[in-house]
DNA sequence: CACTTGACCTGTCCGC
DNA sequence: TGCGGACAGGTCAAGT
């Protein structure tokens, strides 16, 4: 599901709704969603919820022990507070019990995501988390960054580079083709052949989307919801996105659908270049 | 090293 | 209605 924006919504919503709260109980029914569980409960009990934080696509959720919940929601994953009385869905995975008589439940469908409990000092540490390209959305992400970044992956298309989570943190197949398109850059173009206009366009763009979808609350395909259970409506106004064989919003022609980089890919003929 | 291809899973939709 | 295949917000390990 959930690309940066996704993640941001959640996490905003989260630190208003859980943190302070108390952990009085963790269940499960699907390992996988949350390795070493068995020994974690222990550490988990009693705890107090001091922070949630993004990075990424990835949610940390701070523990008063130091110790925090290092989360990845990957293509199907929810992360909903509701009454700890709601019956679990099918796709439940994780429930953690609050002491405010709510619980945050972890849905997964395609159990393709995951909980860890990880200590602070151990994080930086992950590859995984060192790896990651900058934050778009911080000041500090400058054309000329995203230029530099983009220098590391010559020789690939503009779609596949940007998937990438080590040349920038965030983007994913949604995002990726909106900002291609407001940058008027066909997404099987090879990075060396952009023009410096053309990435001083796609910083901007990349922005912007990114900007736009969060104050709509994200993009809901099929399964993303925000803490509160929620749909978030990015999809009804996007570019290109899932709207091919329909006319394109900036100049009429049909929207287009190939494959670039093993995923679905979405474009205008006309005004990408 | 740079880049591409499977694997991890379940559910839905489309064509026959 | 049923069945097979393609496809879906992501990321690794393993290939070439």
């Amino acid at each position: 599901m959930p690309e940066l924006p996704e993640i941001e919504t959640i996490v905003l919503a989260l630190k208003d709704l859980i943190v302070g709260r108390r952990i009085q109980e963790v269940t499960w029914d699907w390992p996988k969603s949350f390795p070493g569980l068995e020994p974690a409960r222990q550490a988990l009990l009693g705890q107090v919820i001091t922070g949630v934080e993004r990075r990424a696509k990835m949610i940390f959720i701070h523990l008063s022990s130091g110790d925090l919940l290092h989360i990845h929601l990957k293509m199907t994953g929810q992360l909903v507070y509701q009454p700890a009385t709601r019956e679990p869905l099918k796709s439940t995975r994780v429930i953690f019990q609050l002491d405010d008589g709510m619980a945050l439940f972890f849905n997964d469908t395609r159990k393709f995501g995951w909980i860890n409990l990880i200590n602070k000092e151990d994080l930086n540490q992950l590859t995984s988390i060192r790896r990651l390209g900058p934050e778009p959305l911080k000041v500090g992400f400058t054309a000329k960054i995203l230029e530099k970044q983009l220098s590391r992956r010559p020789n690939t298309s503009i779609k596949a580079a940007l998937l990438d989570q080590s040349v920038v943190a965030g983007l994913g197949n949604i995002y990726c083709d909106e900002a291609l398109f407001l940058a008027g850059i066909l997404p099987d173009r090879h990075v060396n052949s952009l023009s410096q206009a053309e990435v001083k366009s796609l910083h901007r763009s990349i922005r912007r989307v990114l900007k736009d979808s969060i104050s709509l609350g994200g993009s809901t395909r099929r399964d993303y919801r925000n803490a509160k259970g929620e749909i978030g409506h990015y999809l009804d106004h996007a570019w290109v996105y899932n709207r091919q064989g329909q006319a394109c919003r900036k100049c009429g022609q049909t929207i287009q659908k190939i494959r670039v980089a093993q995923r679905g890919t979405h474009f205008c003929p006309h005004c990408q270049v």
